[in-house]
RNA sequence: GCGCCGGUAGCUCAGUUGGAUAGAGCAUCAGGCUUCGAACCUGAGGGUCGGGGGUUCGAGUCCCUCCCGGCGUGCCA
């Protein structure tokens, strides 16, 4: 709708320059829709943006804007000039009408465009390492990444979701680590930490946690997870592992079992990776070499201190970064360069990293040495997202990793479900915090949770759709009633509102910001919900015949578009609830 | 100290390249069920948009400055 009508006024401001003989590139047409219902259905500040050039007053030019927009095609039913020069215009009934049976139509494909042209796009989030359960900012994370990539696949993009882990490194040498103390420890051996690890300064050993006389890494991980793999571990080896090193067999098993869960609790909140891309292949293709010696040929790379160091400074960041250390081990700064290079070298246009905050400070780092690396790094981008706090009786629940007292997102969905779970977490937009109600979230009476009010939406189109079965009444074909018999301000209010979905839905994916798409559910669901409840002045189903077919198609149009944003946010889209 | 993000109603937050009288949910208060779903709906109160300055026809939005909060600033990931 709007689309159209920037269409036409397009070629109305043409018309207007060319007589004016201003031949410079016309100004780009944009419309908003104006708080004030008074207003119109479109408000125009394009006259006000070209008085200066055209050493006219605003609103002789709207004057002569509106002349030669005319009607639009049929579009409009009014055009004013208000305030300083505003364009106020008025949709035509009927053209609002025509689009419930386009909506109908439409099906699943509405709100589709082409806009991402059919790009290879990468999205990268979640990327936990297996080393515990997934916590509640991991959990925002799997939600805004894959609300993301249902957005960019709906405009146009040819997306693939992709995790990346780490399984070398320090991370995993630390959790076998753990697992073998706790194994030590069920087995009454616990005073008798392995005379390597007692060797390594960078990770001493203590005698007691809590005032147990227990020998545990002094950063190992504390969770009770770590318990439990190893008494699997006890269980299925009994006494046989004592003497197995905590890189080998306890790390293997541990990496595994984590994993394993972590996917299923993606796998609970409806989150499916295409690819899942590990650290360690980098360093058995040479990939890490590679980066060195390609960059290190551009003069980047220089070493210093006993260390090899990225000459970012060169590169126009504020300091020198260290890629392998002094130990001969690379910096995760390393394999990450690589890993993005890789990227592109698998054939993206597009790379989509979702971070947290936490680790921003690396991004420039790894964007500007891919650029260095011949890719152009304006398709590297970073969607960052705040921390996650939970509130829960007016106070906010305490969370600490180290201690492993965080919130999992297992607990969480088990309380509140997987629909809840992702309507409150892609709710916020991405680098806002975002403080988790829990109270709200697990509301049982359903009647002020936010994602059960749209959810319900839904159903209510289902339960008319019931009755009119029950009274024998057929559910109309997209052209088999009277849209122009939809004459209520309220329904064309709910259809202004359908028609606003695929510019929601394009701005949402463009400036990925998902969560546009809960707002307008919510908005939509706020107009649908007390559209049908107030049964007294319209009821859907009438003994006007013609006026009840109406009605069902628009109840068929609202439908369609709220399965169509639940769909983009994950949720399920239930019948009845 | 420096960098990034935030500061909008009692609380949690929206606010579309700068547009007209700043919105929603929750909470509070007052109402409404012989009704296609009351798991709902109607209405009300509630604001110096953190403070100050600037840019212009117009600023919650852009610039400067200060204050407050979070994160980062490692040869940790």
């Amino acid at each position: 709708m709007k689309e159209d009508l920037v269409k036409e006024i397009g070629r109305a401001l043409a018309g207007l320059l060319e007589e004016s003989g201003d031949s410079a590139p016309a100004p780009e047409v944009s419309l908003e829709v104006p708080r004030q219902p008074e207003h119109g259905d479109f408000a125009c500040s394009l006259a006000m943006g070209l008085a200066k050039r055209l050493g006219k007053p605003p609103r002789a030019i709207a004057e002569d804007l509106i002349t030669r927009l005319g009607d639009a095609g049929g579009l409009l039913v009014s055009a004013e000039i208000a305030g300083p020069g505003f364009i106020n215009l008025r949709i035509a009934p009927a053209a609002w009408q025509k689009l419930v049976g386009t909506i109908i139509d439409a099906g699943g494909e509405y709100g589709r465009s082409q806009i991402g042209e059919g790009e290879k796009l990468q999205v990268e989030f979640v990327s936990a390492n297996p080393t515990g359960p997934l916590s509640t900012g991991h959990g925002r994370q799997a939600i805004l990444g894959d609300c993301l990539a249902r957005l960019l696949a709906k405009v146009g993009f040819e997306v693939t979701r992709e995790y990346y882990f780490n399984d070398g490194g320090r991370q995993m040498r630390v959790l076998g680590d753990s697992v073998k103390a706790r194994y030590l420890e069920e087995l009454g051996r616990a005073a008798a930490p392995p005379p390597e690890a007692m060797a390594d300064p960078e990770h001493a050993w203590r005698d007691e946690i809590d005032g147990l006389p227990v020998a545990f890494p002094t950063d190992g991980y504390q969770g009770d997870y770590i318990r439990e793999i190893a008494r699997e571990l006890i269980e299925s080896h009994s006494e046989g592992l004592v003497d197995e090193p905590g890189d080998g067999h306890f790390r293997e098993f541990a990496h595994k079992e984590i994993f394993k869960d972590i996917e299923a609790t993606l796998v609970s909140i409806g989150i499916h990776f295409d690819v899942h891309f590990n650290e360690k292949s980098l360093y058995d293709e040479g990939k890490i070499d590679e980066v060195i010696a390609d960059l290190r040929a551009q003069d980047l790379i220089f070493e210093s201190e006993g260390a090899v160091w990225l000459a970012s400074i060169k590169m126009g960041l504020d300091r020198d970064r260290v890629v392998i250390k002094s130990s001969g081990e690379p910096t995760y700064l390393l394999p990450d360069i690589a890993y993005h290079r890789e990227k592109f070298r698998r054939g993206f246009d597009r790379v989509v990293d979702v971070q947290g905050a936490d680790h921003i400070e690396q991004f420039p780092f790894v964007r500007r040495a891919v650029g260095a690396l011949g890719f152009d790094e304006e398709r590297l981008e970073l969607v960052m997202h705040q921390f996650v706090t939970i509130t829960s009786g007016g106070e906010k629940v305490k969370q600490s990793t180290r201690r492993a007292t965080f919130v999992t997102v297992d607990e969480l969905v088990k309380d509140v479900g997987k629909d809840v779970f992702r309507f409150f977490m892609i709710e916020r937009k991405p680098e806002g915090h975002l403080d988790f109600d829990l109270d709200l979230a697990k509301d049982q009476n359903w009647r002020k949770n936010p994602a059960y009010y749209v959810q319900y939406a839904h159903a209510r189109t289902h339960g008319i759709e019931r009755r009119a079965q029950e009274e024998g009444v057929p559910m109309p074909s997209s052209t088999s009633f009277d849209p122009t018999r939809l004459e209520l301000p309220e329904e064309i209010e709910l259809v202004r509102k359908l028609g606003a979905f695929p510019e929601m839905v394009e701005r949402a994916a463009q400036e990925r910001e998902p969560h546009h798409v809960a707002y307008y559910l919510r908005e939509l669901a706020g107009l649908w919900n007390p559209y049908i409840q107030d049964g007294s002045r319209h009821r859907v189903i009438s003994e006007d015949e013609s006026l009840s077919a109406a009605r069902l198609g628009l109840v068929l149009a609202v439908r369609n578009v709220l399965a169509e944003g639940l769909d983009l946010l994950g949720l399920t889209a239930p019948e009845r609830m």
